[in-house]
DNA sequence: GTCTCGCACGAAAGAAACTTGCATCCGGAA
DNA sequence: TTCCGGATGCAAGTTTCTTTCGTGCGAGAC
């Protein structure tokens, strides 16, 4: 399940192609190869090749919360009492399980973890708390920033010329 | 360019297709029918209605920042002195206009922003720091949060059957 | 210097998916 | 009951994706 992706390096051709890309996936790859100066199929054998190699995670579409009834957005700062690994590791998996919490990171500073949490209603994050934060015994304290503007929303990583000509994977 | 959205109804049909194209784009129409007990045509259709009535925002690839050269995931949280309209919305462009900032929330609470920053080093991000906060007059204070663990990292949103048949948009 | 090998390319053919047109069916209003 | 709007499935048409094949370029061996 979980191969070692190989590694591969990557060109100004495929930094052009990831840009568009993570942009908007529905555009042909015709169009992509005139963007970048190559044909269609070269186009098509470099986005297979950053699937295989991992850069590529996921192709998938971005829905609005708040048009499938999801209307709020909500920051979690969590403080952990012991930071054993197994105590952590069951940390991030019960985070990770919940359908509500759409990202979660396990950071340095004043926090352990942070999460984004996307919920219909205030009752049900009051719900997601008791669940995953009063009913841990390993959670001492937690802050709740709701979110009243999406500024902006994405996954898109900056793709900066630094990154061409290096190997990785 | 912001034309309304049309209002739609979504069905319990549509959740199946969104739930589907939330996670993998790549999912031929015909699979998408066969899962949902719908023809190709209609799933086309209802796709098209919901990216029209922008419930599906976009589609998009996602990118592994840290094959791209861009390892460091950061949040930060930004208190600001004053909360003018004109302020706030001057600070919204200014994050909101960095590439390397790839969300940008506002948020009630302890902080008014919160913002999640790829960069490709710390040097890149005490680089940001200097021209996005101390640069910036109306910028308090702000927490670092560096991640050492992408536990989840998505904009998933839940579909539960409670989104289904309301009017939205 | 020359040869050979490996790799990526473009062009073209073939396969698959997307898109559209059309007749039908279902449910609500007159 | 009848009519009408909306959504469906099937099938044809169009676009895109995928594969195959021959060519060209650069690195390394001789």
């Amino acid at each position: 399940m979980a191969r070692r992706p190989p590694t591969i390096t990557l060109d100004s051709f495929d930094l052009g192609i990831l840009a568009i890309l993570q942009r908007d996936t529905t555009t042909p790859q015709r169009v992509i190869g005139e963007a970048v100066h190559l044909s269609a199929p070269a186009v098509q054998r470099r986005i297979r090749r950053m699937e295989e190699a991992g850069v590529i995670q996921a192709h998938v579409a971005v829905i609005d919360p708040a048009l499938v009834g999801q209307s709020i957005t909500i920051f979690v700062e969590v403080e952990v009492i012991s930071e054993t690994a197994d105590l952590l590791d069951a940390a991030k998996r019960d985070f990770a399980a919940a359908p509500e919490v759409q990202q979660c990171y396990y950071v340095t500073g004043e926090a352990d973890f942070v999460l984004v949490v996307v919920v219909p209603s205030m009752a049900a994050y009051e719900s997601l708390t008791r669940r995953l934060f009063f009913n841990n015994p390993n959670v001492k304290r937690f802050r709740t920033f709701v979110a009243m503007d999406r500024v902006k929303v994405g996954l898109a990583v900056p793709l900066d010329e630094a990154s061409g000509g290096s190997t990785v994977g």
